[in-house]
DNA sequence: ACAACCATGTAAGTAGTTACATGATTTA
DNA sequence: TAAATCATGTAACTACTTACATGGTTGT
């Protein structure tokens, strides 16, 4: 499981609360992470009772805000699994089983979703160039450079997919 | 959910064997779908408890082969279903946290990492050649060109990556 | 008869999603 | 002071994984 540690990694750049995490998995690092507020709050909880970190102060209950602090622990284990390897998600896309039941019993109208997900898909990349042109330009220190790799990993996939797609519609369109 | 109607799919195409299935999704359909033998069983009895399919002849209990043939109910479904419009999976690869990690707290080796992942991707890569080569080549009908899109949808995929891991690499070098 | 394999199934646990509940703080 | 918002949390559910159990068939 990698949520534990992605938040630990975020927690270690920047202390912060269980929501002020949930907005940063929302805005700039949505784009390789994602992770609901529910989540958050559970493993941040699993996360306390496991000694990774202790919230600033120590403050119990609903509706109590808690700034959560990595513990030494928390950056132990999190250098221990950074080296564990790690295998790469078996992605399950539902266009993919679409477009087979397509050829098997047809009629699925699948070139509308076709279009739908390429419109999608362009505007996304879209967004990763523009954070790329605000954020990643000019010369990069490597600290800077490593960032960018995670953002340049969703621009090939997202480009990727977009070559796909058009060359899926051809071959519906023939 | 997805399974069931990619199991319908199998099953309209030809009919099987809870085992059958699970060979299928393991060999030719594992680069774009895959399933345990557990998952499959539990979904298929919700299945036939749902009046999609049912089993030919209707043995049960334990090691009794049963024969699975789709119901006019599940070719509705099916096509119900096939009309949706479906979003795409949020992709959570464990080596972007590791990168992120590796950008914050720096020691975790991902250098080896990237080049395990990268070999593992030039063999998929080149299992789906083979695919390509044996089972798409030349002239195809259209029912055989939906499904040569499956696969080229992962040959995009396995591209993509194999050119960032050796972005990647190059970025961790300098 | 018994080993190997084929086939179906149960149980327990992990991860993620959706819906809802509740307390605390800010602001109109 | 009431509404809006911030913040934490519970509950129930779905999908998937891992480990194990059990019956049936085939070959020696």
């Amino acid at each position: 499981m990698s949520l534990p540690h992605a938040l630990l990694t975020a927690l270690i750049e920047e202390s912060g609360s269980g929501l002020d995490l949930a907005r940063r998995f929302d805005q700039s690092l949505g784009f390789f992470w994602s992770a609901t507020h529910q989540q958050i709050y559970r493993e941040l909880a699993r996360m306390e009772a496991a000694g990774w970190i202790r919230s600033q102060p120590a403050q119990t209950g609903r509706g109590r805000k808690k700034i959560w602090v990595v513990q030494p622990e928390g950056r132990k284990e999190l250098r221990r699994w950074a080296r564990l390897a790690q295998e790469p998600p078996v992605s399950r896309h539902p266009l993919l089983v679409r477009l087979w039941a397509e050829a098997v019993v047809g009629g699925t109208r699948v070139h509308e979703e076709l279009q739908r997900l390429l419109t999608a898909s362009r505007q996304r990349l879209a967004t990763y160039r523009t954070i790329e042109a605000e954020h990643f330009s000019g010369l990069m220190s490597r600290d800077r450079q490593l960032r960018y790799l995670t953002l340049s990993a969703g621009i090939h996939q997202e480009q990727a997919w977009i070559t796909w797609f058009e060359e899926a519609l051809r071959t519906l369109a023939a």
